[in-house]
DNA sequence: AAGTCTAAAATCC
DNA sequence: TGGATTTTAGACT
């Protein structure tokens, strides 16, 4: 992760005030009787597929028009994002299950960045168990929306209902609060003792042809068999490879992660990231690295806002982790909430950091369900070495 | 070579 | 209306 600061406060007591209309970028999903959202209008044609020319804007919508003044309308459209519904232009709408996955899983070819590990349950802390039936199929929903801003190089596709909520979501919440190994990591940052906010845990590795017993200081675990099959649905629906699946899970509203991009270094130029939520919703929040001051239109740009639902996928794409910070942020009234991410690692340092501040130095908990708590357990194995 | 926490201001309801 | 919640700026070893 990569984290930035505002090294430019001005000496003035002048404050950023969040616009009305920021109306968070959620609206969108909400109905359209809602008057105080306002959909962005135009969208630079080069980027949607085949449609328009050169810099003639597309006018996707425009139901309140009366209301906005024609300066109003761009300055508008310079500080929020594009939409561009593409559920609505392609009439996406599909129900699947992973039932047509072919076998064999993982790939064991040099093609896919996963490489087959040893064994299903390669350098796993504890037993995690073999899915049931019950856990498979798993129902999948598609229904994408595109989200981008070719000036703030927003890029975003948001899949709601992802994982079905009424078929599958809460069998997969509950196997993956059961079994998998937690953590709640400590470390130092610029000499600071810092306490990881949230539960975490990691299976994969890189890319590279190190072998899955090459590693010293961390041993790179399996990815186990329902989050393969996760990873396997969401490759083949975004176009994309993972090789790694970290797992948060925050357990309160305490529970948080800051404004960060996921550093650029170890995924390469312009990562896709899937992030999918199962659980209790949580506000997700973007920034923009330059928020206050956008070095192209010299405006401030809106935060944007999205309530992550049970079930719900959303990608990042293109320049979002150069140009954009993303936050889960405390909230009062939260319950539990678990987040799946796949990357793809592209160089060795990938594994030894992903293991680093997903697994530390393995003070392992596990998810005690009568309690509804987590526990923390003896646990020789597992941690990164020092 | 992965930030978190707190106080104060702003906003919500 | 004002207590609760969210947002923001800044401290921190």
């Amino acid at each position: 992760m990569k984290r930035s600061f505002d090294l430019t406060s001005s000496s003035t007591n002048t404050v950023t005030l969040p616009s009305k209309r920021q109306a968070s970028l959620a609206g969108f999903l909400k109905p359209k009787n809602d008057s105080t959202i306002r959909s962005p209008r135009k969208v630079k044609s080069d980027h949607v597929s085949g449609i328009g020319k050169e810099d003639k804007p597309i006018i996707l919508e425009d139901d309140d028009e009366d209301e906005v003044s024609k300066q109003e309308q761009e300055e508008e459209e310079l500080k929020s994002i594009s939409i561009i519904d593409k559920g609505k232009a392609k009439a996406i709408d599909t129900k699947s299950t992973d039932d047509d996955l072919v076998e064999p899983w993982p790939p064991s070819g040099i093609d896919h960045p996963y490489h087959k590990p040893p064994t299903k349950d390669y350098n796993h802390p504890i037993v995690i168990p073999p899915i049931n039936d019950e856990l498979k199929p798993i129902h999948f929903n598609l229904n994408p929306k595109v989200i981008y801003n070719p000036i703030t190089d927003l890029d975003l596709v948001y899949y709601k209902n992802f994982i079905d909520k009424n078929l599958s979501s809460k069998k997969i919440m509950d196997f993956l609060l059961d079994n998998l190994p937690w953590y709640r990591v400590k470390y130092k940052v610029r000499g600071i003792d810092i306490n990881t906010p949230r539960f975490t845990t990691v299976f994969g590795k890189d890319s590279t042809q190190t072998p899955w017993s090459g590693y010293q200081k961390c041993k790179p675990r399996a990815i186990p068999e329902i989050l393969e099959r996760l990873m396997r649905k969401v490759e083949q629906v975004t176009n994309s490879q993972f090789n790694f699946c970290l797992v948060n899970y925050y357990s309160t509203g305490e529970d948080s992660i800051s404004y960060h991009s996921d550093s650029e270094s170890f995924l390469g130029l312009n990562p896709t990231i899937a992030s999918l939520t199962l659980g209790y919703s949580r506000d997700f929040l973007l920034r923009h690295v330059n928020y206050k001051n956008h070095p192209k239109t010299g405006k401030s740009v809106n935060t944007e806002k999205f309530n992550l639902e049970d079930g719900d996928m959303i990608l990042m794409k293109g320049k979002t982790q150069h140009e954009w910070q993303h936050s889960i942020p405390k909230r009062s009234k939260a319950k539990g909430r678990i987040n799946i991410t796949f990357r793809k690692g592209i160089v060795k340092y990938a594994t030894e950091n992903y293991y680093n501040y997903n697994v530390g130095k393995g003070n392992l908990h596990k998810w005690n369900r009568e309690k509804q708590l987590m526990e923390e357990v003896d646990s020789s194995d597992g941690g990164v070495k020092t």
